[in-house]
DNA sequence: GCCTAGGTCCCGTCC
DNA sequence: GGACGGGGCCTAGGC
């Protein structure tokens, strides 16, 4: 098709079967699905229901289009990793081709780079007296978010997460257990919104600490930044 | 509407404006976009690029819809957790609703579900004369997927992965170091399809053990099951 | 190109 | 309902 071609937005409900061959594979028979073909080479497949889509390719893309036993077929092939896309389509129920042009921004907040911006603008949130030394270190075992020292001079490793987990509590030991066991005195502590059950216990018993921020600290550190500046901007502007 | 009330599907492009709150925050400034609401109260928010949504939200979900300043107003409220997806709508240019009915059965091979069914039916791929004794099982560390004994009659814990990286490699380390080091005599394997750099060297030097198993063994012996009879019979519809 | 880590991840499962 | 782990996860960032 001449849109594929000019890197059109495809957009059809259609009747039609699918297979997938790649990583996994899949099949999925017959039924009316939305299809979705992007001027990037994306595909995004989805059912009437269910908010993820069924069958799907990233770009970068080659799509080949052609006519078999009488069904448009349509074939989207990844590179790598080596992944195949096959779409039968008996017949078509809804077609929209066309440029769709979409300039607008997007902001996206409070993610764990937001929660690292503050705490670097505001050490106080970790205690007080604390100074943040570096941000992102390789250490054995990882790599951890923050390296701080502490009123003491003692030096911390701080591990930044939205959920504190069993998970995230391993993570910040995996760090700070090389140092002690070669006699290194340091401090460990996860800070995060909220922490699962057994946590805070694991931290404690392994001799780490923990640090809970609440969200509107956050965001009132964060509001003063530009990011957010522009963010309210947006607000303003309807 | 009476078509979110019938639980239709409604898609749409449209010039929108979209915010959301909740987990954190977004806001998508104006700009033309496929909004695609279903019977089930998911809706998915696509940009003309890329092939992931931009702003979504999972079922189930309430719907309200309203007309603010002109423009049309679609409030999509998550209960738990607490989300807000907000949708101004300027204009539409294209709108589609109505009944859309998938029947289709979904089926996904080779995931990890289907390389364990292989070395239940085959437990040679772990080795000669190797036994398993238990699906899944709860040790100190975490849940292994499976528990067999070799032709030693020594236990050994197995943990299955597509792709064999550090993480997966410190999860065996986790379930089988507290056996030992209470005395218990374990070994412990990483079976995977494909290892990461420097991960065999770590089991290696923490005395555990993988397994590469190939694709086209598992496949072979999934081959036979029901599940991939029906999936066969799929392709011989057409 | 390989690998790690984060995500409004979503989703199933099991407690 | 909370917590954990898998996924064709996708995507961005480091090396």
């Amino acid at each position: 098709m001449d849109a594929i071609r000019s890197h059109h937005l495809i957009l059809m409900i259609c009747d039609c079967r699918v297979e997938y061959e790649g990583r996994a594979s899949s099949k999925l028979m017959w039924g009316r699905r939305i299809v979705l073909m992007k001027g990037d080479g994306s595909v995004v497949i989805h059912r009437p229901v269910g908010v993820e889509a069924v069958n799907w390719q990233p770009p970068p893309t080659v799509i080949h289009i052609s006519s078999e036993d009488g069904y448009l077929k349509i074939v989207v092939v990844r590179r790598r990793p080596k992944e195949v896309l096959r779409i039968y389509i008996r017949s078509i129920d809804t077609l929209y081709t066309g440029k769709v042009r979409d300039s607008g921004e997007f902001y996206m907040y409070f993610d764990e780079e937001d929660l690292k911006k503050a705490i670097l603008a505001h050490p106080e949130l970790i205690e007080e007296n604390f100074r943040i030394i570096r941000d992102e270190m390789e250490v054995e075992g990882g790599r951890v978010d923050l390296v701080g020292e502490d009123e003491n001079g003692m030096k911390t490793l701080v591990e930044l997460k939205k959920v504190g987990n069993m998970e995230a509590a391993r993570q910040l030991l995996r760090y700070v257990s090389p140092i002690r066991r070669d006699g290194g005195k340091v401090r460990g502590i996860l800070v995060a919104e909220k922490f699962n059950s057994g946590v805070k216990k694991f931290l404690k018993i392994n001799g780490l600490e923990w640090r809970e921020v609440r969200r509107h600290q956050v965001l009132s550190i964060i509001r003063k930044s530009r990011k957010l500046r522009r963010f309210m901007e947006g607000f303003k502007v309807e």
